[in-house]
RNA sequence: GCGCCUGUAGCUCAGUGGAUAGAGCACUGGCCUCCGGAGCCAGGUGCCGCAGGUUCAAAUCCUGCCAGGCGCGCCA
């Protein structure tokens, strides 16, 4: 197989002629396929020549942004940089991208038409072999492929979650954690080093109330006068917890003075239910590095020690009895109570002690994951970041809305109060855990969510998680067809490639070789769902082609059977299999679709979702 | 009152400086002798909430307004 780059492409990303590559690193993320990366380097090889003889003006040029264009007829990919660097060369953007395409009709061999379009796009139409390369890499790096090394091996603190443990976790909670899996393979998958981390609210108000909601259900059931907290927890998990305290303890508490008593529900009920949330989690496929108790913060004294840090300082001042921190000082609204008149942390306090302890633990960057209704305590939380030294793009925070279930299109009324709620764990029960994932990362996270429980159990192309991962199935069963009839997959370097010619085809290329830019954006943006919404289009296209097309040949029945029919029997039928399927159309063909089951499977895998052999 | 988020097709949502703004669903009608029909094809919709501004170029950036959601605690 002959391919313009097929030696780069070989050796992983393509390098750019040391001469230039001084100015070409700086304010560059460098992304995209191969294919995108040699249009661009083409592209800058052009306007350094063009500059050289005197066509251009300017010493310095951006790094051409190369993309898809919006329309198949305009061309394979487009670039905008004429329109770029118009401006400084003072001249319209069409001359200077008709300059430059004169310039690459010149220098550039692999480029089949270069054209200029108004107002002032250049357009390229590329020989169909040049995709292949993508074929070669995707092979070679095969879970890797689309991977990247931007991340540089920084490591990243990534907490999510997150709950107290007074309750269940309900669908909020499922978002949250199915995008915070999400962030964290995205991230690997970008180089990051990513830690998983659960902060546990162990601590507080919520605490005692669920202490108290927990002993005044325990003392009913002994038929003891009790009452039950304002405020406090209703479900009827309180009671279970109970019960549950009562078989190990029995009478036991009875004995104990209330305070006593009191605590010692509260530290079994925290502990069953983080081992709850903790299984939950588990069965929704999310695990964590740590898990994070906000209580050791208070017996370790840390609190006290990142307080006084900040006292030397003179970030931490007393006022009406009570102990502030300066946060107006870092553009926070105004300054914030940290221990309050009673002696008591807030919890803000906890929370600067925590982030402080992020921080000494060698995070270069904190990823907090959190409900929007919290967004009002991230300038709060950003100043805590910027009076330990650090610039504010060291934490980030993703907000997440909230979800609106749905059942059938019919919202499903939830009452707290009333205990009555869908968790987590009755929705991965109905529609199992990687429907769930999936609905999670079908919207941008700061957007509300509809989830409708009847569509996600849905087995028709209805429900978007089954039209992608049938697509992978159903080529693991293109595979094993292929396996029986003893017809084997050969590796790409041995593949008759110049037998995929057909559009079908090359827009599985074209899609595959967008697959590393994808992700490169997608985890600087912090936002999975445009793997989602990648991978919906991935499979539609193999579905089309999968219609269109066929791979393997009929077997010898059937083609005994149409000869016996006769050659005028094929009316319209004919066109979805009129291909001449020689044998390396085959060949090719099982080579081109082995890839995309490959880069469907690692889209899949970096939203924690299962690619099934079979469905 | 102040702040943040959202406003795009009937519905749910992509698109966040580039060309004629897209997809799925819903609706209608087609397509299985054949590698998985859990699939495919064909039909048409938009003052991109409104009004200004910046720009060669705005759904995208800025300002103001309108509507919805959420915050504004010595609660978490």
């Amino acid at each position: 197989m002959k391919s313009p780059f097929a030696c780069e492409a070989r050796r992983g990303y393509v390098r750019f002629p040391p001469l230039f590559s001084s100015f070409l690193l700086f304010d560059t993320v460098m992304s995209a396929g191969i294919v995108q990366e040699q249009v661009a380097s083409a592209i800058t090889d052009a306007l350094l020549q063009a500059q050289e003889r005197g066509f251009l003006q300017s010493t310095h040029f951006p790094q051409p942004i190369v993309d898809f264009p919006k329309r198949e007829e305009w061309g394979d990919l487009s670039s905008s940089v004429a329109m770029v660097i118009a401006k400084q060369e003072k001249r319209p953007p069409l001359e200077v991208a008709q300059m430059i395409a004169d310039q690459l009709r010149t220098s550039c061999t692999f480029l089949e038409k270069i054209s200029v379009a108004p107002p002032g796009f250049l357009n390229f139409s590329l020989q169909q072999d040049c995709w292949f390369p993508v074929l070669e890499e995707i092979e070679r790096t095969g879970d890797l492929y689309g991977h990247s090394k931007i991340g540089q091996g920084q490591r990243v603190l990534l907490e999510f979650v997150s709950a107290n443990p007074t309750g269940p976790l309900h669908m909020g909670h499922g978002r949250g954690a199915a995008l915070g899996e999400a962030l964290a393979r995205l991230l690997r998958s970008a180089g990051y080093e990513v830690d998983k981390e659960y902060y546990i609210n162990d601590a507080g108000r919520q605490m005692k109330l669920l202490a108290d909601s927990v002993y005044a259900r325990y003392l009913e059931m002994h038929g003891r006068e009790y009452s039950f907290p304002e405020d406090g927890y209703h479900g009827d998990y309180i009671k279970a917890l109970a019960q549950a305290m009562d078989r190990v303890k029995g009478m036991d508490l009875l004995a104990l003075n209330p305070e006593d008593a009191r605590r010692e529900c509260g530290h079994w009920a925290s502990r069953e239910l983080v081992r709850a949330i903790q299984e939950d989690l588990a069965q929704f496929g999310v695990e964590f590095e740590t898990w994070y108790s906000e209580a050791s913060l208070f017996a370790s004294g840390s609190i006290q020690a990142a307080l006084n840090d900040l006292e030397q300082r003179d970030l931490v001042f007393t006022q009406d009895d009570a102990t502030w921190f300066r946060s107006s000082r870092f553009q926070d609204e105004k300054d914030r109570v940290v221990c309050k008149q009673d002696g008591d942390y807030t919890y803000l306090a906890s929370d600067i002690a925590y982030h402080f302890d992020k921080l000494r633990r060698g995070y270069g960057w904190l990823i907090n994951i959190w409900g929007a209704d919290h967004h009002g305590y991230v300038p709060r939380m950003q100043a805590v970041i910027k009076a330990f030294g650090y610039g504010d793009d060291c934490l980030r925070v993703v907000l997440v809305q909230m979800v609106r279930l749905l059942r059938g299109g019919n919202k499903v009324e939830m009452s707290k109060r009333a205990g009555e709620f869908i968790t987590l764990q009755d929705v991965v029960d109905e529609v199992g855990a990687d429907a769930a994932k999936f609905f999670f990362l079908m919207r941008r996270s700061d957007t509300h969510l509809e989830f409708d429980l009847e569509l996600a159990k849905k087995q028709s192309n209805e429900n978007p998680v089954y039209y992608v991962q049938y697509a992978h199935a159903r080529l693991a069963s293109l595979f094993r067809t292929a396996h029986e009839r003893g017809i084997r997959v050969s590796p790409v370097g041995e593949a008759p490639l110049s037998a995929l010619v057909q559009p079908e085809e090359i827009r599985l290329m074209k899609q595959l070789s967008g697959f590393p830019g994808l992700l490169e954006a997608s985890a600087m943006a912090l936002e999975p769902h445009r793997i989602t919404f990648y991978l919906l289009e991935l499979a539609g296209l193999l579905h089309v082609f999968y219609y269109k097309h066929r791979v393997l040949p009929p077997r010898v029945d059937d083609v005994k059977e149409e000869e016996a029919d006769g050659p005028d029997h094929d009316g319209d039928a004919s066109e979805l299999v009129r291909d001449v399927l020689s044998r390396e159309l085959t060949m090719a063909r099982l080579v081109l679709l082995q890839q995309v089951q490959t880069v469907i499977k690692n889209g899949l895998g970096l939203l924690g979702v299962s690619a099934p052999e079979r469905m």
